[in-house]
RNA sequence: GGGCAAUUAGCUCAGUUGGUUAGAGCGCUUGAUUCACAUUCAAGAGGUCACAGGUUCGAGUCCUGUAUUGCCCACCA
């Protein structure tokens, strides 16, 4: 009797937390530095550290089954977690709750602001960590970093000092995108463009019509630009046209930014509001006419509209046009206008000074890693996409206007004193005092970027924790394709920077998921899943093998409810196969190196060597999709169907825990929970499956002892059984006799075949006149009542067509010479194969057809 | 305007260098079931691979074009 005891079902509650704890206190998520091979490293992609875990972390599985896979295969292996203290988004949600008190953050000021952010940021944090945890990822949790973390900070320090040294930052005035709201400057990648419908209004402007849908800055104005070509306005260019209400002459220039067909020809020119306009300005060398102030009010207007804002500006500046007879039409226009992708505001561009960065000469470096696959992206086509992005980069505004980031560490002058600098570049109020004396300076309130602290990632956190030396450059980055611009290419940029060399080798982009329709997930739509709810329903390991098959790579996959039931199911069935085998072992078993002693042992030991190939090959290549399926059909379609069935019959307690093992250690990466429980269940394993080796299919073909048994021969019981129960179902059997010729494949064979046919008698009768078996070389027959010949002829005429149609299309196919001639010899004669199987079966249908058809 | 992707069974998707009669899961139909699992088993139906051309002995796969959908970039007075 067995000693064994499993669950009739597997109930993932009852084993995740406590398997997660064991391996957490086991010390297997820190990398073991006396592993064999080399070092593998995952940074992971830093959440917010105030969110809430979704679909798009989640696909941080594909991290976890990497860094599994790795730890199993000997390599040291460090998976370093961060969470990010999000600088604008935080800020948006941290302002929203202080409004719940009735409170702006002006009431608390930058400072206090600033403190109590970042505390309710840090006291958030364990959320999302747990988060994290539950769906089993094997991150190194002690050596968690946080963006704002000290050592972080530093080093995003010494790197803009260097940069400075370097002369790669500089400040600048220029027009940039604003966010009113937030009250910063944003980098252009940070607008999101929205289609809207608005007026475009044509005004009189004496000489010239021009068209706008900014009537509110004509005050601004300081020139009307014609195209250079254009006919119409030849002899006006130097002339000049009158901007009304204020009755301001502007000169008339010719500038080939002008679109001839858009709206009059001729463009009022405003460089403090449009980026182009500020373009034109500066070629023109034209004056920047600020109309719009940083609360997105009117200023250096008439009265009648200062303090308006500016959609305000906007009416009563129309309704002004139109008493004075200037506003000469007015027409809907459909374009796209600049919103803050963070809290949706109107942009509006106005001048300010900022920092820089220029990008050209470190964007070169990461161009050329691309180049030659220093860093490797898959899939592939993001390569381009990069290479294209990284080429038309223009300077990057760094600077932020935000109170939750990284003060940006510059000191200014504010003393007369003409033997100091204007700033000074140190992160050490002291410095600065020393430098300017007391009361001589001010700190910058402008803070970083977060891309610009966030792209230092790599580097940052492994010299925070002291693994800069054995881990970097790190292996993989794993991230969704949609960062692959904003953060995937800084990183590169700065690790080249700063370490000399890649912060990754490889670059894997994952896709966005959307609903079981295809569509992307929103809360207005109502489709959103929520991943915790579902590992609550059906386990985690359900959803991360939802989230690996069935997913292509940097394309977008779909996620349902349906779908990760059925990975429940899988994780079930993989229970109950360890629960039948461990239910028949006897007490006091422990495993021996399998012996193939049957058909079926030869062919399982077989599919198990190919599946180890095929499940390795497919992780190493990214193609996770394609290694989840190939274990789910191992378990579900080889060993379970076929294999563990045939054992019923004949069984191998070696062969069955050697299967069984191996299956766990494939599935494992990607389902850790449901085999580790297993894994605990089998007495003889001293650790723990995480840290088990990885199956070698080489070493496995060697150790299994074969009995000189055919793989290919179970591959025609399986034929024959499949027939059988085919032809049963079509013609209605109950059960069945099977009448055979005492070949050895049924000598050896028959009782597996009979008891996987289920119901069914064997029999010994070379002269059986029942149904052909066609499948079976050696002849074997279902003995059929008479009653059934109707039934029998209709399935056997109906094999027949099928098959002459199908040989008609070989026939023609080896009629043509060019195909003889020019398809290889192998592809031919395969072909001619096919071809001489189909007869012969053909021959068998005929044949069964003359026995079982009326005699005439 | 430029680019990328997708278009394959009722649904969601695979299909790795061109080569068996194009696959999976779900759904559907029929049947089974005290024997590990009904979170099960067996059998089955279901596809002109978006469309039009082309290359090739051979195209879901390569080329050209078209259509539809989605995304990215640029512009939008």
């Amino acid at each position: 009797m067995s000693s064994f005891e499993l669950d009739k079902a597997y109930d993932p509650k009852k084993h995740e937390a406590s398997i997660y704890e064991a391996w957490e206190e086991s010390g297997a998520f820190k990398p073991n530095l006396q592993a064999p091979k080399d070092p593998f490293t995952i940074i992971m992609p830093p959440p917010n550290a105030n969110g809430d875990l979704h679909t798009g972390h989640a696909m941080y599985v594909i991290e976890d089954i990497l860094v599994r896979y790795r730890r199993m295969q000997g390599h040291k292996t460090l998976w370093l977690p961060g969470t990010d203290h999000a600088g604008i988004e935080t800020q948006i949600v941290y302002e929203s709750e202080l409004a719940k008190q009735g409170k702006s953050r002006y009431d608390l000021g930058r400072e206090a602001f600033y403190d109590a952010a970042l505390a309710f940021t840090r006291a958030n944090q364990p959320n999302i960590v747990g988060q994290m945890r539950s769906l089993g990822f094997s991150a190194d949790w002690s050596r968690l970093k946080f963006t704002l973390d000290r050592d972080i900070v530093d080093t995003v320090y010494a790197t803009f000092k260097q940069m400075h040294a370097d002369g790669l930052i500089y400040r600048g005035n220029r027009i940039v995108n604003w966010c009113t709201n937030c009250q910063s400057s944003f980098a252009d990648i940070e607008v999101k463009f929205v289609d809207r419908t608005d007026s475009l209004y044509t005004l009189d402007y004496g000489t010239v019509k021009i068209a706008t849908t900014r009537p509110e800055t004509i005050f601004a104005d300081a020139a009307v630009a014609v195209n250079p070509e254009d006919a119409r306005y030849t002899a006006l260019v130097g002339q000049t046209a009158v901007i009304p209400l204020v009755d301001r002459p502007v000169g008339i220039i010719a500038d080939a930014h002008v679109e001839t067909g858009f709206g009059t020809g001729a463009l009022k020119v405003t460089p403090a509001h449009d980026k182009n306009d500020f373009e034109i300005g500066k070629r023109h060398n034209l004056p920047e006419i600020a109309v719009v102030d940083l609360d997105g009010k009117l200023i250096n207007v008439p009265d009648e509209f200062a303090g308006l804002s500016v959609t305000a500006g906007r009416a009563a500046v129309v309704a002004a046009l139109e008493a004075v007879g200037k506003l000469t039409a007015t027409s809907p226009i459909e374009h796209s206008v600049g919103t803050h992708d963070r809290c949706g505001t109107i942009i509006e561009p106005l001048i300010t000074e900022q920092w820089y960065m220029r990008v050209a000469g470190p964007n070169a470096k990461v161009i050329a890693a691309i180049e030659h696959d220093e860093i490797k992206i898959v899939p592939e086509r993001f390569k381009k996409t990069s290479l294209d992005w990284l080429a038309n980069e223009y300077d990057w505004n760094i600077s932020r206007q935000n109170w939750f980031g990284i003060r940006i560490p510059v000191f200014y002058k504010t003393s007369n004193d003409p033997t100091k600098d204007a700033y000074l570049v140190t992160a050490d109020e002291n410095e600065a005092a020393n430098y300017y004396g007391a009361g001589n300076y001010r700190a910058e309130t402008d803070v970083f970027d977060t891309w610009y602290s966030s792209g230092q990632w790599p580097y940052a956190t492994l010299a925070a924790t002291g693994d800069l030396d054995q881990f970097y450059p790190t292996s993989v980055m794993e991230t969704g394709r949609d960062i692959l611009t904003k953060w995937v290419t800084k990183m590169a940029m700065f690790g080249l920077y700063r370490m000399g060399s890649v912060p990754f080798r490889a670059v894997y982009l994952h896709g966005l998921i959307n609903d079981e329709h295809g569509k992307k997930m929103s809360k207005s739509k109502g489709n959103v899943i929520n991943p915790l709810q579902m590992t609550e329903k059906y386990g985690t390991d359900a959803l991360r093998l939802a989230l690996t098959i069935g997913i292509t790579p940097g394309n977008d996959g779909s996620l349902s409810e349906a779908k990760i039931e059925g990975y429940r199911n899988f994780c079930n069935k993989l229970w109950n196969v360890a629960r039948f085998i461990l239910g028949q072992l006897p007490e006091g078993y422990s495993p021996a190196a399998p012996v193939a002693t049957s058909t079926a042992d030869a062919w399982i030991a077989e599919r198990v060597i190919t599946s180890v190939q095929d499940v390795t090959e497919a992780i190493e290549q990214y193609r996770f999709s394609d290694a989840g399926q190939a274990v789910y059909s191992l378990l579900w379609d080889d060993f379970a169907d076929w294999y563990l069935e045939a054992s019923k019959i004949e069984v191998n307690h070696d062969m069955l825990i050697f299967g069984l093992g191996t299956i766990l250690k494939l599935a494992h990466p990607i389902a850790p929970f449901v085999t580790e429980a297993i894994w605990k269940e089998l007495p003889w394993h001293s650790s723990q499956l995480i840290v088990t080796d990885w199956p070698d299919a080489n070493k496995i073909r060697t150790d299994i002892v074969s009995d000189n048994h055919s793989p290919r021969e179970f591959e025609n019981v399986m034929q024959i059984v499949a027939e059988i129960r085919a032809t049963r179902a079509s013609l209605g059997l109950d059960k069945l006799i099977l009448a055979h010729s005492g070949s050895s494949i049924w000598y050896a064979n028959g009782e597996v075949i009979a008891g996987l046919v289920r119901q069914a008698e064997l029999k010994l009768d070379p002269a059986s006149h029942g149904m052909l078996i066609k499948s079976s070389e050696s002849p074997a027959w279902i003995e059929v009542d008479p009653q059934s010949r109707e039934g029998i002829v209709n399935r056997l005429t109906k094999q027949k067509g099928e098959q002459q149609g199908y040989l008609a299309g070989l026939d023609s196919k080896l009629a043509n010479a060019r195909y003889v001639q020019s398809a290889p010899p192998a592809v031919v004669q395969e072909t001619k194969d096919r071809r001489e199987e189909v007869l012969v079966l053909l021959s068998k249908l005929d044949e069964q057809l003359a026995a079982f058809s009326p005699q005439p």
